[in-house]
Parts: structure tokens; C-alpha cells; sequence
RNA sequence: GCCCGGGUGGCGGAAUUGGUAGACGCAAGGGACUUAAAAUCCCUCGGUUGCAUAAGCCGUGCCGGUUCGACUCCGGCUCCGGGCACCA
């Protein structure tokens, strides 16, 4: 029998040339993953690469006078380094550079597999550009009008572009939510406000004096069609022009639409007052054959529904604003009941803008010929290389369109002269299916064999960032689908489980170089080593939650596994040799812990630390460990016979230390690696008490505690309860009506 | 405005199904060892009354409810963090 696999993921970085304390908490929490995983049997993938396109690079070479290949080389040589010194169980052989030639040659062949799907398409379009980094932006790049990456507010530019119709997939990606159990509920529910579906009918309403033109609009309220008191065009409805030309309103109508062709998006959306103008046309409402004028006004988005709203100000609040700004008449009427027309789906998700204006990422393998129009670049020509020698300045156009013998090319299928695509591709496309490719990293003939991803998909345990929650998780997962389809891969969800990890932060902010507060990994590693460093990132908060950066807590890890070091030295020495007294202070001789004691306590941690780690409870699984230690050092035994709890501790520190953990069991003797050990089990017999601490309430206030056999029977325990000298002196002279027992838990009596 | 998280000692956090609130670590105080310091080891450590390591009262953001019993469940607020934001 072959082991069960079990794929263990963290976010791949992006090679900035620094690795901060982020990365180190994805990488130790993945590397407990992994490592706990591979001790319990399971065949275990862990790897990592580099997410290595992408703007940053291309700016620091211009500023240091470099190239964007050299820099990233350098950057990937540096956090490989840093990467390395922290012990992470990564397969390097299967490490992937997404700038590299072997693998952006396959980016663009899943390009041409979009473009052949008709899934790649382009388009002209209102898109969102960024000044500051001087390329387009997807709207899930947007973040309050500015960009996700460099804080420039974004501007509008028509454009023709790429993009990929992620659309298609809108309702299969909002339904298959549903089978995502192991992905926390926040995540989900920001996907489905994202992909916003709603469902409502469109409804047409005839035009007065126009003959048989109609304006149709969206709602999702039929029901409020008696109470609709006037119609809304968006100012760049096709209808607004034939409605208005040569009528006296055609010049105000002429002169808004001017106004808000300069304003973006969020513009429209900040102005507080709803500004409109009348059109001088009337609609006539289907459910009652009222005539009702028609406004023009930039609430209404002409990419959203039908560009045209039917609106109900009794009901709805931006009707309602609108309506009192310019005397409109506000209707509260009978609900309409009636069947009207067609159902209709709508969604918010927007198709994925791909095309970038710049020169470090993969270049779109398309051709265009004046004959032939757009021509995707024949497989065998792949890669499309991206020509070294080109002029970056970060300003202007494309910088591949600067390059003569890049962009002068034969079109495929004519052999006339032709030009070549210029833009690149979004990262965020390299990033959607390098978990496929880490399976057969190396392959030369495919993206990746079929065999190799069935074996490891779908990824068993994702870890990272909260921060790509709509971003790279909602593009890996529509990935996946279109991948599925096309029977590459054999899952249409890519990732089983999700953990999203909380923010390193110092001093309540974010690290932050303009803040001051960035705690250098290196420093922390040179000074207490990795084991320190990443034990102190596991302990300090649950993987979840922010995680508060304390100098002093890292000195808190370091002396425990100080203490543990100690500890396996001591047991070392001669087994007659005991913990004395006169060595360890003037300690209660009652709190020594002895022998079979030990044994229990073992495993019940073993116990512990297992299920801590099952729940991603890594910061309790050490909080057992320390607690352990803590009793080995309190123990008034022969620290010579330790040999197996010691034993024992190191395999349960292995995931969380694993240099400090290797070395010490090569002290004790051991050949072999810690890390090619089974985890240790435990018997639940042994960790059973044998007496038990029970807390006697009364009235439900704690009152007292019994100590009492594990087997005894609930009248043993309640007749314990009721004779202890405190609980008398609470129950003398009243009446008991209730006596509560909690199994192994509590007695409660309840009196009068 | 709407949708999610979250408020527990001086601090980070624990309490897994409603059952001893504060595990573990940090900081603080005391002690042992030492010529001394560092390191190490031990003890105390939510607030309050109290000589007390006797006993009691209060205590998990606030107000109320359910329950023998609430950090945990329900209703209403409040503050902090995050996401979305004219999507008809």
C-alpha cells in the first residue's frame, strides 16, 4: 500500500529581495503542516518558488540602473538564502520562477487556450488606469478608487484591451462556494459579494410619441411597479440621443452628458447630491398606463443591468434622494402582483482586465496582421521571448513597443509583415496555476502531465494572506474550472483548505518601513537562531489572528529551548544523580512531581499537542510543551530515567524547532534524523487521572472542591460534596431542592 | 449605509460541547546561587476588604434575558479592525 498524499501549500512570495515577518509566519505555519504531516505517514508535497513578474522589479531596476532579469535574480539568490535559514522542509527541485522562459512559455500556452475557448477576448472599454504605475488595473486591483498596489488614485481611459471572460463562470464559481467547507466564512462571503448575483426580470416600458421604441430596465422588484413615479437613463444610454434631438432639452441634456464623461466612476459615486436633467420624454408604465417622465442621471451605470432603472422613491433610497432634489412626485402604492416580464440574472463580476503596459511580466502571444487581424501565436513558436535589450523609462507606452525586432514579426498564417501583441500579462495569471506546475516542475512538453496533477490536486491545505482573498483565490479558482473543463486537471476547485493567517504587526501598526517598526528577520535568526523565531511566531497568537511583534517574547522562546537543551544535557549524566533541592531553591516538596506522574503526563501531552495541531491551535500545542518541561524540571525522580519522555518531547517539538529538536536526538544517541520518525501515539488509558478535582457550586457560585476517585459513582461524589466543612456551612438550615452532577465535571446545589 | 470579524489581568493570549475564568509566555515583585554581575533555579502575581498563602465581595466592552450555572446562547447598544459601497 502507497501512502496517502497529502499537498501542503503556502502562498508563493513575490521576490522584493527582503523577506519579512509575514512570510516567516505563512512559511513556519506551512512548515508545521508539513512536517507534523510527514511524521503521521502521509506522502507530502511542500513547495515553493517565486512569484516573479510584476511591476517592482521593473521600477527598482530602473531606479538602480539594472535589469529587471538581474534584479529578480539577485532578489530570488538572497530570500533562497533567507528562505533556507529557516529550515523549511521545502522540495527545492521543484521550485518554479514564474519570469523564467520554462515557465512563462506556459503561461501563454494556457493563453492560447483561453483564446481559442473564446474565454480571451478583446475589447475596447472604460478601464481603470493607473498613473503611478502607468498600466491598467482589473477592477479587483481597484481598492476605493486607487490601486491596489502603489495607492495612485486610478483613472478612466477608454481602452482596447484583453481581457478574459471570467464572466462565463460567474454562476459556477458563486454555487461551488458551497463545497468549499474547509475555507473560512469570511473569504466565501467576500467572494460571493463580489460575484453579486441578483435576480429580477426586465420589464419593458413603451416611449410616448416614439413609436415603437421601448426602454427596457432591470429590477429585482416587480412588485413595486405601481409605485414607480419616474424612469432613469444612464447619461450614456444609446436612447437618450433620439429621445432628446431637436427638442428644447436637448442642449441641457447635451451639456450633463459632457459633465459626466470627465468624472470617474467613484466621482459619480461621491457626489452627494443626485444631479439629473429631464429629458422631455414620458414612459408609459406597463402595469397601469401612467405616463411618467424620463431623467437622465448619474446614479444610473450604464455597465450594470440595462443602463435604465424604473424608479420607486417610496421604496428605494437613491429613487427617494433623487426625487426630493428635483420635486419628483414619491408614490406609496399597492404592491403589483401581476406576472411581467422576462426573468433575468445579473452579476457584479466584471471580465479580468489582463493586459499590462509594461515590460516585466509575460508577453501576450498574439499577433496582429493587416490581412489575417489578430493571430494567436502558433504553439511550436513559444516561447514568445521577452528581448532583453529594451528601454525602460516607467513612463509612456509599452515599452516592447519600442522594440523594433520584437514588434516587427510575420503574421503565421500569411507570412506577411505583421506586428506582435506589446502588453504583457497580469501577474495575477502567472500566479492562478503555478500550483499545478510545482507537480512536474520540470516537464519540457507540457505545462504539466496529466498523471503527476491527479496524483496532488487538489491542494489538501492552503496557507496564506487574508489579502488575497477576492484577488489571487478567486482567479486561482476560475483557473481551475476553465482547466477542469478543458480535462487538464482533475478537480474544478483547486483548494480543499484554506488557512488565512493574520498580519505581523509592532506597536499596534503594521510593520512598515515609513512606520520604523519592521523587525528584520535575519537579525532575529542571527541573534537567537530560526528555531527561536519561528517558535515565537507560532506562539505568540493563533495563526489567524494578528500576531503583536514582542523582542521580549522572543527571549521568552529562547530560554525554553535553553531549558530543553538543559534538560536532555542533564539526562545525560549519571542516572543516580538526582534533581536535588540544594540546587533548585527552597521549592514545596508537595508540588514535585513523581514517577508514574510523569508517565501520565506524557501522554496526556502527546495527546494534547497532536489535537492542538490537528486544529491549527500551534500556540497551545507549545504551551503543552512548555507545561511538559515544566514538569520534567518539578519531577523528584532520577532525571536518567527520562530517556523516553525526553525522547518523546523532541519528536513533539520536531515540527515547531526542527534543528533544535535533530540535534538533540542525535544527542540522545539517535542515528537517524527526527525527521524521518513516525509521531509519537499515545495510549488514552495512560493519560487517564486517577483521582479528579471536582468543583462543588452551590447555587451556582463555586464554593469549594472535592478531590475524588475517577470511577466514582455520582452518589460518592454527591455525598462528598455535601459534607465538606465550607459547603455545610453554606447548606446548614436551608433546604437542598436540587442537586445538579456534571459527570466528571461539577455538582451543583441548588437550595432554598 | 450594508456585510463580516473582534473587545478577557500591566501585555500577548487560554478556557475544544453552557460547567473551577485567567493555562502558557512576557513584564513586575520576592528569594536561592555568586565576591559581584550575567545566566540559571524556586516562589508570588485579576481587582478589592483583610495580618493572612483565614474568609468574603466584585470581575470576560455596556444594558437586559434564558439557565441550577453564561467569556460561551438570545435581544438591544457601544467601541475597534476589515471588506463592499449609487449594482436598481
Amino acid at each position: 500500500m502507497t501512502a496517502s498524499k497529502f499537498y501542503a501549500l503556502v502562498m508563493f512570495p513575490y521576490p522584493s529581495g527582503n523577506l519579512h515577518m509575514g512570510h516567516v509566519r505563512n512559511y513556519a505555519i506551512g512548515d508545521v503542516v508539513a512536517r507534523y504531516k510527514r511524521m503521521r505517514g502521509f506522502d507530502v508535497l511542500h513547495p515553493i518558488g517565486w512569484d516573479s513578474f510584476g511591476l517592482p522589479a521593473e521600477n527598482a531596476a530602473i531606479r538602480h540602473k539594472t535589469h529587471p532579469a538581474e534584479w529578480t535574480a539577485k532578489c530570488i539568490e538572497r530570500m533562497t538564502k533567507q528562505l533556507k535559514s529557516l529550515n523549511l522542509s521545502y522540495d527545492w527541485d521543484r521550485a518554479v520562477t514564474t519570469c523564467n522562459e520554462d515557465y512563462y512559455k506556459w503561461t501563454q500556452w494556457l493563453f492560447l487556450k483561453f483564446f481559442e475557448q473564446k474565454i480571451a477576448y478583446r475589447k475596447e472599454a472604460r478601464v481603470n488606469w493607473c498613473p503611478g504605475c502607468q498600466t491598467v488595473l482589473a477592477n479587483e486591483q481597484v481598492k476605493e478608487d486607487r490601486c491596489w498596489r502603489c495607492e495612485s488614485k486610478v483613472e478612466e481611459k477608454p481602452l482596447e484591451q484583453w481581457f478574459l471572460k471570467i464572466t462565463d463562470y460567474a454562476e459556477r464559481l458563486l454555487q461551488d462556494i458551497e463545497k468549499l467547507s474547509g475555507w473560512p466564512e469570511p473569504v466565501k462571503i467576500m467572494q460571493r459579494n463580489w460575484i453579486g448575483k441578483s435576480e429580477g426580470v426586465v420589464i419593458e416600458f413603451p416611449i410616448l410619441k416614439h413609436g415603437e421604441s421601448k426602454l427596457t430596465v432591470y429590477t429585482t422588484r416587480p412588485d413595486t411597479l405601481f409605485g414607480v413615479t419616474y424612469m432613469v437613463l444612464a447619461p450614456e444610454h444609446p436612447l437618450v440621443d433620439a429621445l432628446t434631438k431637436g427638442t428644447e432639452h436637448e442642449k441641457a441634456v447635451k451639456t450633463f452628458q459632457e459633465k459626466v464623461k470627465h468624472e470617474t466612476m467613484h466621482e459619480r459615486e461621491k457626489n452627494l447630491i443626485k444631479e439629473g436633467v429631464f429629458t422631455g420624454a414620458y414612459a408609459i408604465n406597463p402595469a397601469n398606463n401612467e405616463e411618467i417622465p424620463i431623467w437622465i442621471s448619474d446614479y444610473v451605470l450604464m455597465e450594470y443591468g440595462t443602463g435604465a432603472v424604473m424608479a420607486v422613491p417610496a421604496h428605494d433610497q437613491r429613487d427617494f434622494e433623487f426625487a426630493k432634489t428635483h420635486n419628483l412626485p414619491i408614490k406609496h402604492a399597492e404592491p403589483f402582483t401581476g406576472e411581467i416580464g422576462k426573468q433575468k440574472v445579473n452579476y457584479r463580476l466584471r471580465d479580468w482586465l489582463i493586459s499590462r503596459q509594461r515590460y516585466w511580466g509575460a508577453p501576450i502571444p498574439i499577433i496582429y496582421c493587416e490581412k489575417c487581424g489578430i493571430v494567436p501565436v502558433p504553439e511550436k513558436d513559444l516561447p514568445v521571448k521577452l528581448p532583453k535589450n529594451v528601454k525602460l523609462t516607467g513612463k509612456g507606452a509599452s515599452p516592447l513597443a519600442q522594440v523594433k525586432e520584437f514588434v516587427e514579426t510575420k503574421c503565421p498564417r500569411c507570412k506577411a509583415k505583421a506586428r506582435r501583441e506589446t502588453d504583457t500579462m497580469d501577474t495575477f495569471i502567472c500566479s492562478s496555476w503555478y500550483f499545478y506546475r510545482y507537480c512536474d516542475a520540470k516537464n519540457k512538453k507540457q505545462a504539466f502531465a496529466k498523471d503527476k496533477v491527479d496524483k496532488w490536486l487538489p491542494v489538501d491545505q492552503y496557507i496564506g494572506g487574508i489579502e488575497h482573498a477576492i484577488l489571487h483565490l478567486l482567479y486561482s479558482r476560475f483557473f481551475a474550472k476553465f482547466l477542469y473543463d478543458q480535462k487538464l486537471v482533475p478537480t474544478d476547485e483547486p483548494f480543499t483548505n484554506l488557512l488565512t493567517q493574520g498580519m505581523v504587526i509592532k506597536d499596534g501598526a503594521k510593520m512598515s518601513k515609513s512606520k520604523g517598526n519592521v523587525v528584520d528577520p535575519d537579525e532575529i535568526i542571527k541573534k537567537y537562531g530560526a528555531d527561536t523565531a519561528r517558535l515565537f511566531i507560532l506562539f505568540a497568537a493563533p495563526p489567524k489572528k494578528e500576531l503583536e511583534w514582542s523582542d521580549k517574547g522572543v527571549e521568552g522562546c529562547y530560554r525554553f529551548l535553553n531549558r530543553v537543551k538543559r534538560l536532555v544535557t542533564e539526562s545525560l549524566e549519571p542516572a543516580n544523580k538526582l534533581r536535588g533541592s540544594n540546587e533548585r531553591g527552597n521549592r514545596d516538596v508537595q508540588s514535585q512531581v513523581s514517577e508514574p506522574n510523569i508517565t501520565k503526563v506524557l501522554h496526556q501531552t502527546i495527546k494534547g499537542v497532536t489535537e492542538d495541531i490537528e486544529r491549527f491551535s500551534f500556540n497551545t500545542a507549545i504551551a503543552k510543551l512548555m507545561t511538559f518541561v515544566n514538569v520534567l524540571y518539578n519531577s523528584n525522580t532520577s532525571i536518567g530515567n527520562w530517556k523516553l519522555e525526553i525522547g518523546n518531547l523532541l519528536l513533539l517539538l520536531s515540527p515547531f524547532a526542527p534543528q533544535t529538536a535533530d540535534e538533540l536526538w542525535k544527542k540522545l544517541g539517535n542515528k537517524n534524523s527526527i525527521h524521518k520518525e513516525p509521531w509519537p501515539a499515545f495510549d488514552p488509558e495512560l493519560t487517564r487521572e486517577n483521582e479528579i478535582t471536582i468543583p462543588v457550586q452551590v447555587n451556582g457560585r463555586l464554593r469549594d472542591t472535592i478531590k475524588v476517585a475517577t470511577e466514582a459513582d455520582k452518589e460518592t461524589i454527591l455525598n462528598a460534596a455535601k459534607s465538606t466543612e465550607k459547603i455545610k456551612n453554606f447548606t446548614t438550615g436551608k433546604q437542598i431542592i436540587k442537586e445538579i452532577y456534571v459527570p466528571n465535571k461539577l455538582v451543583n446545589l441548588v437550595i432554598k
